[in-house]
DNA sequence: CTGTTAGGGTTAGGGTTAG
DNA sequence: TCTAACCCTAACCCTAACA
C-alpha cells in the first residue's frame, strides 16, 4: 500500500506547494529542513512531527485546488495532542539507541585524534579512509574472526564521533572560560533561602550561579534560554465534529502506518496510560527532559 | 612538601586506572571503596592498607605506561605488616562531594519492580507518577514526620534506578549465558598446587568459571574475551634478591611518610635496580584491547 | 526553493565513584 | 558490601543557516 508520505508528496508537488509554505502554515511545528529530509528518506520516522504534517494534509487537500497555493495559513490547526496521540512513534525512534553499543577501540582512538588535529571537518571521502584505516587496524589485532556488524567502523560512526568530539571541544573550553572569568566571585553568597522555587531549575541567572562549578552536563543548560516555549497555542476552533472526524481519519492512518498488522487497536506498549485529560495533553507537549542539576547546588 | 598521596593520585588519573582495578590488583587488600575514601580525604591516613597501596603503587610504576592499565595483579604481595603500623584513624570526615545516601524503602522496591516488568523504559510523566506512588507509601509509612529532601523521591531517582536496574538485568542475563555456556568444566580442578599460574586470573575457561558466581561488580570483566589475557602470564620469577630490595625500598619509604620528619629519603624513585631485567621487558606485551562480545548481532 | 550539515540537545549503554 | 549517583560518549533528533 502506498504510504500516506507517497500521498502527500504527490499532493504536494500537483499543487507547487513549496516546503517552507508548509513549514510557515503549520507554524514552524515542522521545518523546512526537516520536510526535506523526510520526504528524501526512505526510512522516514518522525514524532508527533508526523502528526502535524498529516493534520496539515487532510486540512488543506479539502481547499479548492486553484485557490491558496498552500499559502493558506490553514486555520488555525487547533488540534491538540491528546487522547489518539497515544505516542504510538516513539517505540520505532527509540529502538535505536536501546541496542549493545559500540565503543572505539583505543588503536582506532589515536587514528581519530590524529585526524582531527589535522581537519576537524573531513568531507565524506575522508571520512571514507578513516573508516578504512580503522578497520584495517582492528582487523590487524584480532586475527582470525570477521569483524560484526557492531565493531566494524563506517563512516557514519566516523561522523557522529568528529561532531562530538567538536561539541566536547567547545564545551571544554567553555568551561575553561568560565572559570577563568570566576575571579571575581570567589565566595559566593548563601542563597539558601528555603522559600524558593519548587522548580529549581529555571531561574536564568541564579541558577547559572548555582550551576557553574558544575560538571559537563552544565552544557545542558549554559545554552538553554529561558522562553522556549513558543507556539502551539492555537486559540481557534473549526466545526467541531468535522474535526473530529479528520482527527479519527488522521489516527488511523498513523496507526496503520505504525502498525501494518493489525488495524484496528495497537497495543502501545509503552507507557501512555489511556489517560486523555486535557490539561494532561499539553504537557505532554514539549517536556523538559531530565536536568539533572538540583542536588550539586547544596555544597557551595 | 607534596604528598605521595598526591603522587599516587596524579600516576592513577594519568594512566585512567580505576579504583576497582587497584583493589583487584592487590588482591582486595585494599577496596575499591577505601582507595576512593582515601583519596577524597585530605586528613590521609590509612593503617597497613597504605602499604599495600603503597606497594601496588612503586611497584605499578615501573611498567610501561601503555601496557597493563592497573590490571596487572602485583606480584604476591609479601610484605609483612609489622611495627610502624600505627593505625590511627582520625575519622575527619570532610568536604564529599556527594550528599549522604539516599536508600530505598523496600515498599519502594516492589513498587518500582512492577513498573519495571510493564516498562523498562519509563518517560517523565510515568517517572512522575512512580515517584508520587512511591511517596504516597512512604508517607503513609511515618505518619507524623514530613519527608525530608533525602527520603523524598524525585523523578531523577526514579530515573536512575532503573537505569541501574537494566544494566544490573543485562548483567544478570549475561551470567546466565555465560554458565550456561560451562557445561564442560564444571568443576574447577583445583589448581592452586604450587607449580602452576601464580596468577588465577588468566586461563580462558577456569578463570571464568571462576567469575560467573560473581558478583556484579564482575561487569568489569566478563567483557574480556577468554584470549584477551595471554601475556599476563608472567611466567618469570623474579629474583629473589631483587626482589627483597624491593621491599627494603617499599618499607623504606612507607617508614618516611609515617615519619614524616625525615624527608631526606622516599622522594626519588624506589626502583633503584638500575637494571631493566630482559625478562622484564617481555612481560611488557601488548594486550588485547577489549573487544566486546559481541551477543547483539541477534535482534535485527 | 531545496538539499546539506553544523551545532544545540537528548537518551541510554558501559563503566566508575563513593556513602 | 552493596548500590545510588555519577561520568563518559555513541548515536540519534531537530532546526538554523548555508550552498
Amino acid at each position: 500500500q502506498a504510504s500516506v508520505k507517497e500521498d502527500i508528496r504527490k499532493f504536494i508537488s500537483e499543487r507547487h506547494i513549496s516546503q517552507s509554505a508548509i513549514a510557515k502554515a503549520t507554524r514552524n511545528a515542522i521545518s523546512q529542513s526537516y520536510i526535506s529530509q523526510w520526504l528524501a528518506q526512505p526510512q522516514d520516522i518522525s514524532g508527533q512531527k508526523k502528526k502535524a504534517m498529516y493534520t496539515w494534509y487532510i486540512i488543506e487537500r479539502r481547499k479548492p485546488p486553484g485557490a491558496s497555493n498552500g499559502m493558506g495559513v490553514t486555520p488555525p490547526l487547533v488540534f491538540r495532542h491528546n487522547e489518539m496521540d497515544n505516542d504510538c512513534v516513539s517505540p520505532l525512534l527509540m529502538k535505536s539507541k536501546r541496542g549493545a553499543r559500540f565503543t572505539w577501540p583505543k588503536e582506532c582512538l589515536s587514528i581519530l585524534e590524529n585526524y582531527y588535529n589535522a581537519n576537524s571537518y573531513p568531507d565524506e571521502c575522508k571520512r571514507e579512509e578513516i573508516a578504512h584505516a580503522c578497520n584495517t587496524i582492528i582487523q590487524s589485532q584480532k586475527p582470525g574472526s570477521m569483524l560484526t556488524e557492531l565493531d566494524k567502523v563506517t563512516t557514519v560512526k566516523v561522523y557522529n564521533w568528529f561532531a562530538n568530539r567538536r561539541k566536547d571541544d567547545k564545551r571544554r573550553r567553555h568551561i575553561e572560560h568560565v572559570e577563568a572569568m570566576d575571579q571575581n566571585n570567589l565566595m559566593l553568597s548563601p542563597r539558601r533561602n528555603s522559600t524558593v522555587s519548587p522548580s529549581p531549575s529555571c531561574n536564568s541567572n541564579d541558577s547559572m550561579a548555582g550551576m557553574d562549578s558544575n560538571d559537563r552536563h552544565s552544557v545542558t543548560f549554559w545554552l538553554y534560554t529561558p522562553q522556549g516555549c513558543h507556539g502551539m497555542i492555537i486559540p481557534k476552533k473549526e466545526h467541531p465534529m468535522q474535526l473530529a472526524l479528520e482527527m479519527a481519519a488522521v489516527n488511523h492512518s498513523i496507526l496503520a502506518l505504525v502498525n501494518p498488522h493489525r488495524t484496528e487497536v495497537m497495543r502501545h506498549d509503552d507507557d501512555t496510560d489511556g489517560e486523555s485529560s486535557s490539561e494532561e495533553a499539553i504537557r505532554a507537549e514539549e517536556r523538559k527532559p531530565f536536568e539533572r542539576i538540583a542536588e550539586n547546588g547544596s555544597f557551595v
